[in-house]
Order: C-alpha cells, then structure tokens, then sequence
DNA sequence: GTGTATAAGTGGTTGATAGTGGGATAAAGT
DNA sequence: ACTTTATCCCACTATCAACCACTTATACAC
C-alpha cells in the first residue's frame, strides 16, 4: 500500500479516540491555557469550546461539535426553554485554535462561566474534553464522591 | 500534527455559516454599534435587522431571511396569533449595511424595543445574531436560566 | 543510576487587526 | 437656507495572534 502521508488522525473524529486522564495546568496572565498533548491529536487543529453542565467547560471536536449544532437546529423557535437552550450553548460556544505551544486563548465569557481564576483541571471524558476550575474540580469530587461501594452498586444497576 | 493540506472546508457538510460566540460592545454618541468581525463575512454586506423575541433583536443574513419568510408565509391568515407573530416579525425589519468600520446604525423604533441603552451584548444563535441590550442579557439569564438538570435531561432527549 | 536528546510547558515581545471616537462631508427633511 | 441625520474617512488605542527564547519534564542509551 502507497503512504500517502495522510494518517488516520489528521481526520479529527475520525476514528475511535477516547479521551481520557486528568491534567493540571495554569492560565498565564495573559488567559491562555495548554491543551495537555494528550488530546491535541484527537481534538484536531480547531475545535470547539462551550459552556458545560456543573460549571465546567465542554471541548468538542469539529464533527462532534457539527452533529450537535444539527439537532440544535431542530428546535423550534416558538417554544420558550427551547430558546434558552439553544442560546445557551450557541452564545457558549468558541471555535478555537492552538497556537504553537499548544495553548487555547480562554474568552473572559468561558472563563467567567468555569470560575477560573488561575488553575485549571482537564479531564478527558470519553468522546469529548472537559475543563475544570481546580477549586471547583476538588468540589465537584468531595461533594459528589460516592463511596466505592456506592459507585460500585451504580455499576451494577448499569450492567457493568 | 502534521499538515496533511486537507481543511475543514473539504468536508461535506461545511457550508452552512453557524454563528456562535457573545461578545460586548458599546452603542457610541451616534448611535453605531460594531458587529464582531467574526459576523462580518457571514453576515454579509447587507443583511436583515428585525424585532427578535425576548427584547432582543434578530440579525438574519439575506438568504437566511428569505427562509424565514417562507415559513411565515405558511402560517395560517385565519388565526389571530399568526397574524400578529407577522406583523410583528416584517413591520420590526429593516435592511441595513455596514458602515467601512464594520458599524451599523440601530433605528430608534428597535433601538427602543431592545432597551439598548449603551451597553450591548451580541450573540451568535445559530443561523441568526442576537443584539441584546447588556441589561436585559444579564436578566435573561439569571431569570430564566434553566438548571444544570434541565439542561441535561433537554441533551438526553436530543441524544447528545 | 548518569548524561543526552527530545518533547512539553511557560513566559514575554512584537506586529497586525479589531474596536473606538470624532471631524468633515453629504443627503434628507423642514 | 438651515437643521438634522447619516456616511465617509482618518487617527488613536486595545486586543489578539504569531513568534521567539527559555525552562522543565520525559524518554532513551549507555
């Protein structure tokens, strides 16, 4: 088979990534943020970036991102929540770019929205990336944590 | 990555422009307000301002105004209801044009119907921009911001 | 282990562009 | 003609994106 220089992920979304692990990382003075390595390959030159549930941020890749947009589009104009909705993830979203050492540019929006003030969690959750304040991450985990036996009996109620 | 030479814009299903993003700027003494120049190419040289629901105002592109149209033709002359939501929709519209610093010129009659008094907030919703006065954004969304669970359960139902 | 090479992460500088305001000019209304 | 409103054009400023230099971490060979 010819090499046609053209590889499997220079399609993002293409295959099978599966973003996982969790990243420590900073926001310099200027309000940009790296994208651990990880996850450059997967998530493609641009991507794009929202408002996420629980106060973080959501990070979809372009086709990911596209699919959504579709069934958004779906709602109708007439009904109130719908609206909301839509204006809600619509006015949330960035389409960003790393620049050459990997970083994003975080929009004072995101940034209010995720409470981010200096240091910030990334975890890849399955199909797409999540950005956490780190206060708001350790929160998030000393509120939520179950214990094991509870994350455990939630396993099995799922058929795990 | 390496540049394989192929964009985003190879793909199918690139065409459509997609607004997304707030961002905030002010009505200045002449009453011009910026369109962010991420609108500007989508938008056009001249597109359709109009009445928006919520207090905001509508921004349709050309075409993107024609479609609506079409769907307002449909609805039925005999309900009352459809009658109003009409009028309201082509007596609110105006055709307007950037100025060459990418400005336009807010009518009275819609600069009244928004509340815009000096602060604006611009939101890409999908096919359409939204001009909201900044007041009234601010209460759009502590008031009817729906809950994280709401939010969740609307993905849940769109699959997402 | 130690040393070296490579990649990842961090910070700052600079040039380009977007945003902002205002004066001059033109068009429209009275 | 005169006032008002709108358009054009220029100058200034703030912001952002590209670039460069350096530090830290990781991988690998020995």
């Amino acid at each position: 088979m010819v090499d046609s220089g053209i590889k499997w992920r220079d399609f993002p979304n293409w295959g099978e990534e599966m973003f996982i692990g969790e990243f420590q990382h900073s926001i310099d003075n200027k309000g940009r943020l790296i994208i651990p390595s990880k996850f450059r390959d997967d998530l493609g030159e641009r991507f794009v970036l929202t408002k996420g549930l629980d106060n973080c941020l959501f990070v979809y890749p372009i086709l990911e991102w596209r699919n959504f947009e579709e069934k958004l589009k779906t709602l109708p104009l007439t009904s109130k929540d719908a609206r909301a909705f839509v204006r809600f993830f619509f006015s949330g979203a960035t389409e960003c770019e790393l620049d050459k050492q990997g970083r994003i540019l975080l929009p004072s929006n995101l940034r209010e929205h995720s409470k981010i003030e200096k240091d910030a969690v990334i975890i890849g959750v399955s199909t797409r990336v999540e950005i956490w304040s780190k206060e708001e991450w350790d929160k998030y985990n000393s509120d939520t944590s179950m214990g094991y036996d509870a994350i455990a009996e939630k396993m099995a109620q799922l058929g795990i």
